[in-house]
DNA sequence: GTGATATAATCCATACCTGAACTAAATGGC
DNA sequence: GCCATTTAGTTCAGGTATGGATTATATCAC
């Protein structure tokens, strides 16, 4: 998808995608996927579960992408959906024993990949990159 | 799909997806998308046509996608398929006068987004995050 | 309490992407 | 010339994403 490569902007786009496909091709050895690491991770900071809307919110995705990532989280077993008592509209997304297990495996295999993609910058390199990201996102009006 | 956020990693991948997304929805206004618009960036370059293979190659990616992408371009009128007269089994993709239009307002809209959103950084600024961006390239061994 | 409105999740259509299986055509070795 | 291999493109299944329509439930206004 390379467009002009004197465009910053596809410069950052292509530099994200290699990034990506990197890490992806990485967590496909122990079966996941970065948006279903992602999903893991938002469960475990909420306390391994959370309802649906919530974690579309903290994805910063729509409530139905979360219903299918979920569904294929469940089919993998790293996932189950349970009835909140307090409203019954509301399914609570439950982390369950192998999805911790494969949490804790894609979250060592996300590292490793980020000390190989990023180890080569210096400690100022790191810095200013977070800054210049910090600041692209910003310039969202 | 914001993971860490003191992450390197995922702030370049969450700055692009940002970044994408503002751009897509300029272009959404006249129909196109990022992935049609680089379709249409790399006929041009070629000279308004070129075999379906070599896309994929220029694309980066796989030949069934661009079997798709030309698909949806050619029911949206800016490109058709003809026959290589050399080679029955190639297909080649040519831009109508509709893909030349759209290519250039796409263009227009892609500079425009890129000014609102890169607008903001120094020349300084902007030769650093190029060679950050070219530095986490060549890190793909 | 009942009816209008909000909200939670799902379903469906569609876009974009991959990899594997397939078809048709070209090509190289003999 | 003929067969094995390679190449070009498509098809199909599945993952990831969106937005609109739908269903069920909750809530608010009265």
């Amino acid at each position: 998808m390379a467009v002009t490569e004197k465009s910053a902007l596809f410069a950052v786009l292509h530099a994200a995608s290699t990034l990506e496909a990197h890490v992806e091709s990485k967590l496909e050895t122990i079966g996941l996927s970065l948006p279903k690491l992602a999903a893991l991770y938002q469960l475990t900071q909420a306390g391994e579960s959370l309802p649906l809307g919530q974690l579309a919110d903290r994805l910063s995705c729509v409530k139905s992408n979360v219903t299918q990532l979920i569904d294929r989280l469940e089919s993998d077993g790293l996932v189950t959906r349970t009835a909140d008592p307090n409203d019954r509209r509301s399914r609570i997304a439950v982390m369950t024993a192998a999805g911790r297990k494969a949490f804790t495996r894609g979250m060592e295999i996300q590292q490793h990949a980020e000390h190989e993609l990023f180890g080569a910058l210096t400690a100022d390199e790191t810095d200013r990159l977070h800054r210049l990201m910090a600041k692209l996102e910003k310039q969202e009006q």
